[in-house]
DNA sequence: AAGTGGTCTAGACCACCAT
DNA sequence: TGGTGGTCTAGACCACTTA
């Protein structure tokens, strides 16, 4: 690790080669990273530096440790969807990971609201999702997913159809595409026709909106998602931490 | 630090002793904590195990390290109440510490939500706050707080109206009370007759309704307030993070 | 210049997991 | 038993703040 930027501490270095090496793919998803002493002694670096590397990585949950096993690339699974990515829980409170439909599937245009999530050109082609979450058998949530078709080449609705787990899994299996953080904005709509009909409420009762955008590595966004969801008997939480303490 | 419980961390012994001083007050508020060698010496530990300790205080927003001066107890300002607990921006982002005005004081008996909340026998003697907060000169949000009249012996509307700061630098300056954290639930609801007419809407516009717990050591609760917002211009937003990174 | 937190080292030993 | 991450030590030196 010699002839380092100036006033960057040395662990941000080594955490920028770990970024990289993820990025560029050197280890994939759910593998496990050499040994920390065997990358200290590749960065040449002492192991508290590039154990303070990996502390960060794991914080934000890119990297996952396990006592005794290893440290390993941070998969997708429900569990993971349902704690950092999806807040919305029964008036009880039990979390429970949604049953998924999908009602339509197709490729159009980006609107300026979606380009400028994406990041993309106005009017850039983009696909389109729209899924109905149910909960118990109730329909709660209607997904609209914006992605742009770039980032998600040949994608089908097959693929979509017969995915087994979330969504997320699917762009990291099939895309390479790994999503670390999500953005949120909330408001308060009255239901649209559309929204009505499939959640089964009346046109204009008060449904939870939520826009959200997905980032992977770097912040580059990657998803962008408006989902409207009927707080009846559902409410959205924030504080799901498996984390801290 | 001899006698520690077995299988738990050394750090973790000290991050204990640390909050036992802080809820015992021997650190006020604001004012320095000695320096880290001083305390690793004072509990017999190593300067990083000290660390480490201090490392996890911080991230929970109790403490707060500034390079070349020391480590402070967190006090609550605007802009901490801003970043942690007030998550309403206006449309175009802007994060604006509200206007507030108090609309009504009084003492009243617990209801079942508020007694579960604050963890206080259903009837017990409360406190009801209501206040009307104002973001560019507009009504955006209606608040009803409730304390638990015996963690806020005396409070007076007097000390509510002339308080300069947030509530909860008034809990803190008054009350010796420090909110740590806080867990919300939010969902869409019609507005009532009451909140309509505060807020300029029709009765039966959506808003969004927030259920706050606030909390301070030891996941204490201290205060339960319901808002109700209104999202026409405004939202809330998750990801206010001034931390990471 | 003195004092603070921030970084970094080079180990030792412990707790846990797989075999 | 051997390999992994987790804890802990006892320093040294750097960066920043204050006086």
């Amino acid at each position: 690790m010699a002839g380092s930027a100036p006033g960057v501490p040395l662990y941000r270095e080594v955490k920028r080669l770990l970024m990289d090496a993820l990025i560029a793919g050197d280890w994939r998803p759910g593998t496990a990273l050499p040994a920390e002493r065997v990358l200290a002694d590749r960065f040449e670096v002492a192991i508290g530096t590039l154990r303070k590397a990996v502390d960060d990585l794991v914080q934000e949950n890119i990297l996952v440790r396990q006592q005794g096993r290893g440290t390993f690339v941070a998969t997708h699974s429900r569990e993971r969807y349902q704690f950092q990515f999806f807040h919305v829980v029964d008036r009880g409170g039990h979390a429970e990971y949604p049953h998924v439909r999908l009602l339509d599937f197709r490729k159009g245009r980006a609107e300026d609201e979606e380009a400028a999530a994406l990041r993309i050109a106005r009017g850039g082609p983009v696909f389109r999702i729209k899924n109905l979450l149910a909960m118990r058998g109730a329909p709660v949530d209607v997904d609209r997913i914006t992605l742009a078709q770039q980032r998600f080449p040949g994608l089908t609705d097959r693929q979509l159809r017969e995915r087994p787990g979330t969504l997320y899994q699917l762009y990291q299996t099939a895309f390479a595409i790994t999503v670390v953080r999500s953005a949120e904005r909330l408001r308060a709509v009255g239901a649209d026709e559309d929204a009505a009909r499939l959640l089964g409420v009346d046109p204009g009762s008060p449904l939870l909106e939520i826009r959200r955008v997905a980032f992977t590595y770097a912040d580059d966004p990657v998803e962008f998602r408006l989902s409207v969801v009927n707080t009846a008997d559902h409410d959205y939480v924030t504080d799901l931490r498996p984390d801290r303490r």
